[in-house]
DNA sequence: TTATAAATGATAGTATTACTATTATACTTC
DNA sequence: GAAGTATAATAGTAATACTATCATTTATAA
C-alpha cells in the first residue's frame, strides 16, 4: 500500500531543496501544518520561522515566497496521488473496476499517519481541499504554467482521462470530465463540511454518498451505447 | 432581457451602502475592475482610492476590508445570475427545455456593456471565474456563513436543484449536481483559458463544446429509467 | 588537520499593507 | 443660518513581504 519512492518536485519551485536538510523538511511539514491552522492568507514565513525555531531569512533561503511553498506542497500531493492511483490500479484489467477504484481513492479521506519527518498524506489532502485552487488562481498562472508548475496535476488528469477513454473511447470530453471529478472530489468535500446545503450529503460522517455521487456522475457520463 | 430591478445585498457586507452615492458606486465599479486587473492579492484599498481620486480612509468607510468588497461583488453576481435564470426560464414549462436554457445561460459569456454607472455583468462574470472561490475558501467561512453571505449562492443552487428534481424527482443528488455544474461552468472556462490541457476545448473561441460538455454531464446524470 | 566552503543565526532595514484616528472642509437639509 | 453628514487631508501603527550584512556553526575536501 505504501509506495516506496521519493517524490520528485520541480526544481524551480524552491531555491534550495527542502528535502535535503532537517530544517528544510521542517519547513515543509510545519509549513503545511501552519497553513492549515491559519489559512494561507494569514500564514507568514515569520510565523513559520518562529514555529520551527529559526529565522525568517532562513526560510526565504528555501522558498522565494509563500506561494511557491504552497505550490510545492500541492504539487507534492498531486504527484503522490498520481502514484497512489497508478499503484492501486496497476493490476486491474477491467476498465470499469479500474475507474471505480479511482473514485474510491478520490473519495476516501486518508487516515492519520505520523511518520514524523515526512509530509503526511492526510494533511496534504486537507490542504488541497482548503487551499488547492489558490495554487492556480493567480495572475501569474501563465508564468507558473510555463515553469511547468501544473504538470503533476495535468499528468494526474491525463492518467484519469486515459482510463476513461479505455472504458469508452467515444466519449468526447475525457479531460474535462477527469478535471471535473478531481475538482469536485475536493470541493464537494469542502461544501459538505462548511456549506452542506450545497450538497446532498448533509453533515454525514461517512463519505459513502460523496463517493456514490461521483461514481454515478462519472459512469452516467461515459455510458456506452446511447 | 435586461431585468428592471435593484439587486439587494446583505447589509452586513458593507458599513455604508455603496449603491447610495456616486463615490460608493465608483468603489464598486472601479474596485471590480482593479481586482480583475491586479488580482485579488495585489489589490489594495489604497490603489483603489488613488484610482478613483479619493482616500484610503474613505474607502474604509464603505467596506471593512477588501474581502468584504469581494464578497459583495460576488454576491451581486450570484443574485444577478439567479434573477437572470428565473427570468429567462419563467415561461418555459418543459423541464428539459428549462434545464437546457440554464446550461445555455451558464455557458454563454456575457457581452460587453458599459452602462457607465452600473456594475457590468461581463466584469462580474470574469470576477467569479478568476476569484470566485476565494469568497468562501477562507478560515472565516463559518462566521461568514452565519452572516448569510452565501445565501445568494445557496438560493441559486436551490433553484437549479429544484429544476433538476422537476425533471427527475428520483435523482438522488440534485444539490450536489447543481453546485457541480455551477462550479464547473466557471472553472472549466478558467482551465480553457489558462490550462487548456485540463479540458477538451482547446483554446477555442466559442463556448459550444463547453456547453455541450455541461449539458451532456447534466442530462446523463439525471436520465430517467435506468 | 587544517582550510574552505556552505548553511544557519542574529540583526537590521525598507517599502507596502491593512488598518485607525483626528481634524478640517464642503455639501445638504431643515 | 445652524446642524448634521460626507469627504478630504493628514498622520500614525503594527504587521507583511521581503533584502542585506555579517558572524558563527557545521560539513567536506585537500
Amino acid at each position: 500500500m505504501e509506495p516506496a519512492f521519493k517524490i520528485k518536485i520541480n526544481r524551480k519551485l524552491y531555491l534550495k531543496d527542502p528535502e535535503l536538510s532537517e530544517l528544510g523538511r521542517k519547513i515543509l511539514k510545519q509549513g503545511l501544518s501552519l497553513i492549515l491552522q491559519l489559512g494561507f492568507e494569514q500564514f507568514t514565513f515569520k510565523k513559520l520561522a518562529a514555529d520551527i525555531g529559526t529565522t525568517e531569512a532562513t526560510v526565504y533561503r528555501y522558498f522565494e515566497n509563500k506561494h511557491r511553498l504552497l505550490t510545492y506542497l500541492i504539487n507534492w500531493y498531486w504527484t503522490f496521488l498520481e502514484y497512489k492511483i497508478l499503484f492501486n490500479t496497476k493490476n486491474i484489467n477491467n476498465p470499469e473496476t479500474k475507474l471505480k477504484k479511482v473514485i474510491e481513492l478520490l473519495s476516501e479521506e486518508p487516515k492519520m499517519q505520523n511518520k514524523s519527518d515526512e509530509l503526511s498524506e492526510k494533511s496534504a489532502y486537507e490542504l488541497l481541499m482548503l487551499e488547492g485552487s489558490k495554487a492556480y488562481l493567480t495572475r501569474h498562472v501563465n508564468s507558473d504554467n510555463k515553469h511547468k508548475f501544473f504538470k503533476p496535476y495535468k499528468d494526474l488528469c491525463a492518467d484519469f482521462s486515459s482510463m476513461i477513454k479505455e472504458y469508452n473511447p467515444k466519449y468526447p470530453f475525457p479531460q474535462s470530465l477527469a478535471s471535473t471529478i478531481l475538482e469536485m472530489s475536493h470541493s464537494q468535500k469542502y461544501f459538505m463540511k462548511y456549506l452542506p446545503s450545497l450538497t446532498d450529503f448533509g453533515k454525514e460522517k461517512t463519505n459513502a454518498k460523496h463517493r456514490q455521487f461521483l461514481e454515478h456522475l462519472l459512469f452516467q457520463a461515459i455510458k456506452k451505447n446511447n
